[in-house]
RNA sequence: GUGCCUAUGGUGUAAUGGUUAACACUGGAGUUUGUGGAACUCUCGAUUCGGGUUCAAUUCCCGAUAGGCACC
């Protein structure tokens, strides 16, 4: 049968190292990889037109099972003739499976608790143990799935792999994912493998339900590799994934910051090198580096619009909040070496203003330049895997970005 | 002109004869990584002025000043 889709390696990064560029082909057009993924979540990147989009060079768009499940309904979507054409992005598309929301509107719900944790004292993160049980949760486990309530109406739903995959067969993205748990890093080394457990059980449900549809012609689906900061996890799940037939993998989970780079090696030196490797919910540039050093072919991040939107900017220098007072009077560029519309066109001094005018401009610019900035710095990441000037890069990107003032 | 009322951060409001005068917005500095929500965390900043009563006054009294209302 007729794989969904290809990955093809152009290059490799080199010097024992498992970064790679390469060209992942779906039903929607081709890839480059290393690419950045731009998130839309509810089947829009939050106040973008896919025409602005493709001018930011974006090149695939990641919705979410979840939000398009509780609205307007994926089965709408289907009847619309699918997500390409109902949010009218004739591009590569992935959804996400639902997973990450067990995490956020569970063990994460009302805590402060994050994706990326900032918490560095390993025996903490083992001794917190799980979370009191009375905390208010949106959403619950059990064996054979998941009870959401929606955060919309406050409606009960019951979500189990199979049911995430139906749902993403009438979504219709060209790469899905199967249904996963992300942990909190908090929980003990005990549920963490338990969760592991749970996790690869859903995975095999969610491939074998996914083969048995004919949608598995034309959509591709990725496994989650999880695991948590535990190297033994991280690898058991890597190998078990890897022996099943997916057509690609995602590295999911909550981390320490530091325990990410490992968890990365880890699992990308066990997934087959063939198929194509997506690195969830990250990142950041210093993470993109790490990412494309080690392997990972495809990233997301909601921080490029989440930051954006609220007037905090990438620039060469590190992170600027258009809301300081510096910004006021300041009539140069958001950042010198930025080719965005919003670079191109307005300045610091004009964004402070529209930021604090709650204008609406503000947030669609900060977005506009935030994408650009990311999808611009994985571009040239993928550029210096193929050319041999990766270390270059990044010793000079990052240089400037965390070694600067501007912070 | 007379009478009445009011006067607390930049703005709008609390409170009290006794620690450190509270809250919201604004201002300042941050956080944000498969988007529940945008939210959250710090932080600068005030008792109109002058007398008096009192151990102690932002609080009670008198006056000034300013504003509001009413009346002539």
């Amino acid at each position: 049968m007729e794989n969904p889709i290809s990955f093809r390696i152009e290059g490799k990064l080199g010097g024992g190292r498992l970064g790679r560029a390469g060209v992942l082909s779906t039903p929607h057009g081709e890839i480059k990889t290393p690419a950045f993924v731009t998130v839309g979540t509810k089947a829009t990147v939050k106040g973008i037109t896919p025409e602005q989009l493709r001018t930011l060079g974006a090149q695939v768009v990641l919705a979410n099972t979840y939000h398009l499940f509780l609205q307007p309904g994926d089965e709408l979507v289907r009847d619309a003739g699918g997500l390409h054409t109902f949010m009218h992005w004739q591009g590569p598309m992935m959804t996400d499976s639902g997973g990450f929301q067990v995490f956020s509107l569970g063990a994460a719900y009302g805590k402060e608790i994050s994706k990326i944790t900032k918490e560095t004292d390993p025996q903490l993160l083992l001794n917190e143990g799980t979370p009191d049980p009375d905390s208010p949760k949106l959403a619950k486990i059990d064996a054979d799935g998941v009870t959401f309530k929606s955060h919309i109406n406050g409606d009960m739903h019951y979500i189990t792999p199979e049911k995430s995959i139906e749902i993403q067969h009438n979504l219709g993205a060209d790469m899905i994912f199967a249904f996963d748990e992300c942990t909190s890093p908090l929980e003990p080394l005990h549920y963490q493998q338990e969760a592991l457990d749970r996790t690869h059980r859903w995975a095999k449900r969610s491939l074998d339900y996914h083969k048995s549809k004919e949608n598995s012609k034309r959509q591709a689906l990725f496994g989650i590799v999880q695991g948590g900061r535990h190297e033994e996890l991280r690898k058991e799940s890597a190998e078990k994934l890897a022996g099943m037939d997916f057509d690609g993998y995602g590295i999911g989970g909550s981390f320490a910051k530091e325990d990410m780079s490992t968890a990365v090696k880890w699992v990308n030196g066990i997934l087959p090198e063939d198929k194509p490797r997506h690195l969830l919910g990250i990142g950041e540039p210093l993470d993109l580096f790490m990412g494309a050093e080690n392997g990972v072919d495809l990233f997301d991040c909601v921080a490029p619009t989440r930051l954006g939107r609220t007037g905090t900017v990438y620039t060469r220098n590190g992170r600027l909040s258009l809301l300081r007072a510096s910004c006021v009077d300041d009539f140069s560029k958001i950042d010198e070496d930025c080719d965005c519309y919003a670079c191109m066109n307005y300045t610091r001094s004009y964004l402070a203003h529209l930021f604090r005018a709650k204008e609406m401009l503000g947030p669609l610019l900060g977005s506009i330049h935030n994408l650009r900035f990311t999808i611009r710095l994985v571009d040239r990441i993928r550029e210096s895997i193929l050319d041999g000037s990766f270390d270059a890069l990044k010793a000079d990107v990052l240089g400037a970005y965390y070694g600067s003032t501007e912070k």
